[in-house]
DNA sequence: ATAGCGCCCTGGTGGC
DNA sequence: TGCCACCAGGGCGCTA
């Protein structure tokens, strides 16, 4: 469920809250999350190690660790100090962020700590376990391979019709399932799809190389200001989101989740269908097929 | 090359 | 009322 915008949400709540601060101590409660790299290597690349910034690509967080401390060095033998490693974390499904006291109580299905020198702690929580958190190289970086392919940011300068037409070339699968395609847009999941699609008034069956330049403009617009608000709101309104200190979002979706309920713009009961296996909400009379 | 599907996982829900 | 089958869903990797 986290998309652009819960990330980013969760990015500025790190970058308030823990830049600065050197880990001094990890506990792995559910190593499923290290994703295959042995808790060992993690601990050791982490332990000591000050959190130098927090950046965001797409869905994946990115905390750039900085040189360890002399003294805990001593402690990590395998760490390699001449490389700067960096926190690769995506929250997939239901992965959580949060920052606390150490002393606070541990909220449910925790899988990573992150004991920090100020005594607070990075919490990563996650009840389905899809989630990542990996301290890689450079070069480990370089080979994510959803990093790798990742399309434009559209929420940065350039982003338009002409380079979303560019990324969909002669793609023939519907509108909808493209833009979940990391490759065509960064950070788009399944409700900002959705919600770019109704706000463009643009149906999520259409042929994705059927969208004239216009209409592609348009969308590429509307995906950019709905990032835009869904940030400025902290994330979605959702049980399933919280940021770094536990608070929901304040945006709330016009058709996400809302199929059978009424149009906010015209009334039409909204349609929900399967659209390359995910659910699918739009409104027949806002977004009409040619 | 590209599209589609299964897989990972578990809480909530609808049906019997 | 209780239990169970089934659904949701991001992204990777395999298949056709």
């Amino acid at each position: 469920m986290p998309e652009l915008p819960e990330v980013e949400t969760v990015r500025r709540g790190l970058e308030r809250c823990v830049v600065g601060r050197r880990i001094t101590g990890v506990e792995v409660a559910n190593p499923k999350v290290l994703k295959g790299q042995a808790e060992p290597i993690f601990r050791a690349r982490v332990t000591g190690r000050r959190i130098e910034q927090v950046a965001r690509r797409g869905k994946y967080l990115l905390v750039t660790l900085g040189a360890a401390e002399a003294a805990i060095e001593t402690l990590s033998p395998t760490a390699d100090t001449d490389v700067s490693f960096t926190l690769c974390l995506h929250l997939k499904m239901r992965g959580q962020v949060r920052v606390s006291d150490a002393a606070a109580p541990i909220e449910p299905y925790l899988c990573v700590s992150l004991l920090l020198d100020d005594g607070s702690v990075i919490r990563f929580h996650d009840m389905w376990t899809w989630g990542e958190i990996r301290v890689l190289t450079p070069e480990e970086l370089k080979a994510v391979s959803g990093l790798a392919g990742m399309g434009p940011e559209p929420l940065e300068a350039g982003w338009n019709g002409a380079m979303l037409a560019g990324r969909i070339g002669s793609r023939r699968t519907a509108i909808k399932p493209t833009l979940l395609d990391q490759a065509i847009v960064a950070g788009v999941g399944n409700i900002y799809a959705d919600e770019s699609l109704f706000r463009a008034k643009v149906h999520p069956q259409r042929v994705a190389s059927s969208l004239s330049a216009d209409e592609l403009e348009v969308l590429a617009r509307a995906i950019r200001t709905v990032l835009a608000e869904a940030v400025e709101a902290g994330g979605t309104t959702s049980e399933e989101f919280v940021d770094v200190s536990g608070s929901i979002g304040g945006f709330r979706p016009h058709v996400y989740d809302r199929g059978g309920k009424a149009c906010h713009h015209c009334g039409t009961t909204l349609t929900r269908i399967r659209l390359g296996g995910r659910g699918t909400v739009f409104c027949e009379g806002c977004q009409p097929l040619p």
